[in-house]
DNA sequence: GGACTGTGTCATTCT
DNA sequence: AAAGAATGACACAGT
């Protein structure tokens, strides 16, 4: 269900993107709360690399979902707002006020009852006139425009010729409006979702219509031009009118249709939008659905993709590379995908890579068992914390084993012999040269992989002196070379434990259960010195790591920053290329119905008999199509009206 | 020699 | 209360 709400908040921030772009604002934030669910992700994605442990201690929660306060997933909700912030910045397109005031009519069903003509014919000479001139005086619109209502009964209809006195306004197609309403459920859609190729092609028509060269004479079937163009957009344009009013209204239950007319998102969505309600419902039982609607997610946002690529290299993972290639449709897709692919590639050569180190400590096991327990004991005193080639992780699943592994400790007074049962680190080099003999240990629980022993003279010194315990504050001296050599070789809590004789690693105190900790800070007589110092190497020990995994987890919010800035920036363009080629489709629909308007006055006689002057009077498209002649409001009125708004304005600053 | 980077450590906060 | 995770800050070594 949060999949398939998910899906449906990115719907509905399309088209609350597309609404934006004519000029509608929609407040989506309502919309967002529990927009995704990072733990999966979180879970899924690149930082659990050096995760420690669960994500027990996910503080914050969104909406049933916990989150990671500092988790750079949690980046993507706040995108999305982001992106709805951008979308409303970029303004709306000013198309000319005609435009508007067809945008702002609603059809509503009892008018398209009370309307419903009996024209049956695109010839409005069969038409009766008074019939519809009656039909204006009592729509909505006589109601918006009563001076459209007064001119309504002396203007001649369209056609009739100054004969026909008394006539009024003209009649539009109703029935080729609704028949193009029922043979094309979602023309508006198209419009409304302002699909870079759906724009061009109505820009191609509209600059068809607009151009003189192919205008057929104004005198031949001025009307046909008008049926043509009022069932282009002025059926879109309602479409547009009751899509924003009733889609805000009911867009809870409605974004689904409203997201299956989206036939401007990518040809895949086509092909998969019969399946999605199923794949919605099978959401938790088929995991080959899940992945084709998680891709078709990706697809039909087209930039959303980063917000699920963590959870679509792992789905994506298990898929054949063919098949992924065949459910890709285009060439972005592909790319997207590629890159989900090369994460999810890469993980599983990290995996491999750490599978084949556990084949090398396997190997080395075998290779170590000749080794000479001191030089052992040289190798293990080492910090061994490096976590990057830890074949099980930082918290390893042998961690629980040091205490069998530890039992072969000496507890002699300076506890330097083979107190350590563990290999701290696979020397690069030289180590599987040692044919000495070497008393088995348990190397299969506890296999750490140090990169400090790079030195291969380090093997040719004699085993260390262990020094005094003032070495624990005294600096590290390099007079020494042999010594020194080694010394910086070894991490300080190393030394530390060593000049108290600790007859532990570090490895082993950092990573032991505490309980089994406390037992052996309880069961070993250790001086209180001796406590304090296994404490703090435990502390340190534990802070590295978390130092480590913290780090990364930067690194990894910066990267899926820049990839959000890439892929914003991206979106940015893409939308204000969308918005220009509205703003030219919009302003070449205005100067059509300018050129229009003037043809239709030039034939309208008043009860004179004289022309209309189209500098006195205009055409109005009220609701259901229906053209009314109404008289060009005067400037004063505008700017009153203007005086009015400052005025409001005004006060509610003060 | 200075800038940059990686790492360890400490202090602090929070769970 | 203790352990530990998380993280900023600092120091240090290496490049």
């Amino acid at each position: 269900m949060q999949i398939a709400k998910k899906y449906f908040t990115e719907g509905l921030i399309q088209l609350t993107i597309l609404l934006s772009l004519i000029g509608v604002r929609v407040d989506l934030d309502s919309y967002l709360s529990g927009y995704y669910s990072p733990l999966i992700e979180i879970n899924l994605g690149p930082s659990s690399a050096y995760t420690q442990t669960p994500f027990h201690n996910l503080r914050e929660t969104l909406d049933g979902y916990s989150v990671h306060p500092k988790c750079p997933e949690l980046d993507y909700f706040f995108a999305s707002r982001r992106l709805l912030d951008e979308v409303r910045a970029l303004g709306s397109p000013r198309f000319p006020t005609q435009l508007n005031a067809w945008l702002v009519h609603q059809v509503s069903a009892t008018d398209k009852a009370d309307c419903g003509h009996p024209s049956t014919s695109n010839d409005s000479t069969d038409t009766s006139p008074g019939l519809e001139s009656s039909g204006y005086e009592t729509s909505d619109d006589s109601e918006h425009l009563p001076s459209g209502q007064e001119l309504c009964q002396t203007t001649p209809q369209v056609g009739q010729g100054p004969c026909n006195g008394g006539a009024c306004g003209f009649l539009k197609e109703d029935n080729d409006a609704k028949v193009k309403e029922e043979e094309e459920p979602a023309p508006l859609t198209q419009l409304a979702h302002s699909s870079t190729l759906e724009q061009e092609s109505l820009l191609e028509s509209i600059s068809t219509l607009s151009d003189p060269a192919q205008l057929p004479p104004p005198t031949t079937d001025v009307d046909q031009h008008w049926s043509h163009l009022l069932s282009l957009s002025v059926t879109d344009l309602e479409e547009l009118d009751s899509l924003v009013t009733d889609r805000l209204s009911d867009i809870n239950t409605d974004i689904a249709s409203a997201i299956s007319q989206d036939v401007s998102l990518h040809d895949a969505m086509v092909t998969n939008a019969g399946a999605f309600g199923v794949t919605l419902e099978r959401a938790d039982t088929r995991p080959v659905s899940q992945q084709q609607r998680t891709l078709f997610r990706l697809e039909s946002t087209g930039s959303s993709q980063s917000n699920a690529s963590s959870g679509m290299a792992t789905g994506l993972a298990a898929l054949p590379f063919a098949s992924v290639c065949n459910l890709t449709s285009n060439v972005s897709s592909q790319s997207e995908l590629g890159d989900c692919l090369d994460e999810a590639v890469f993980d599983q050569i990290n995996q491999l890579g750490l599978e084949g180190l556990d084949t090398i400590d396997s190997q080395l096991l075998s290779g170590l068992e000749s080794i000479d327990p001191q030089v052992l004991e040289d190798l293990d005193s080492d910090s061994g914390l490096s976590l990057e080639s830890s074949s099980g992780g930082p918290v390893s699943p042998g961690s629980s084993e040091m205490s069998s592994s530890s039992s072969s400790y000496c507890e002699d007074e300076c506890g330097a012999t083979g107190y350590s049962s563990e290999v701290d680190s696979v020397p690069p080099k030289g180590i599987m040269d040692y044919t000495t003999t070497w008393s088995p240990v348990d190397l299969s629980e506890s296999v750490w992989h140090d990169h400090s022993y790079s030195s291969p003279a380090f093997f040719n010194q004699p085993s260390v002196t262990l020094p005094s315990k003032g070495i624990k504050e005294e600096p590290l001296s390099d007079d020494d070379g042999s010594s020194s050599l080694e010394d910086r070789e070894l991490s300080r809590d190393e030394l530390r434990a060593r000049a108290l004789c600790i007859p532990f690693s570090v490895l082993q105190i950092v990573n032991m259960p505490v309980e089994e900790f406390l037992e052996v800070l309880d069961g070993h007589g250790f001086s209180p010195e001796q406590v304090t110092l296994l404490r703090d190497i435990r502390r340190r020990g534990k802070n590295k790591l978390a130092a480590q995994n913290c780090r990364k987890r930067k690194l990894d919010a910066i990267t899926g920053l820049q990839e959000e800035v890439e892929r914003l920036q991206a979106q940015r363009d893409r939308l204000l290329r969308e918005k220009q080629l509205t703003a030219k489709t919009m302003g070449a629909v205005g100067q059509q119905i300018e050129q229009l308007t003037r043809d239709v006055l030039a034939r309208l006689r008043d009860d004179s008999g004289q022309p209309l002057n189209p500098e006195r009077f205009t055409l109005q498209c009220g609701a259901n199509g229906r053209v009314v002649v109404q008289p060009v409001r005067r400037p004063a009125v505008s700017t009153s009206t203007s005086n009015k708004t400052d005025k409001r304005k005004k006060e509610k600053k003060q």
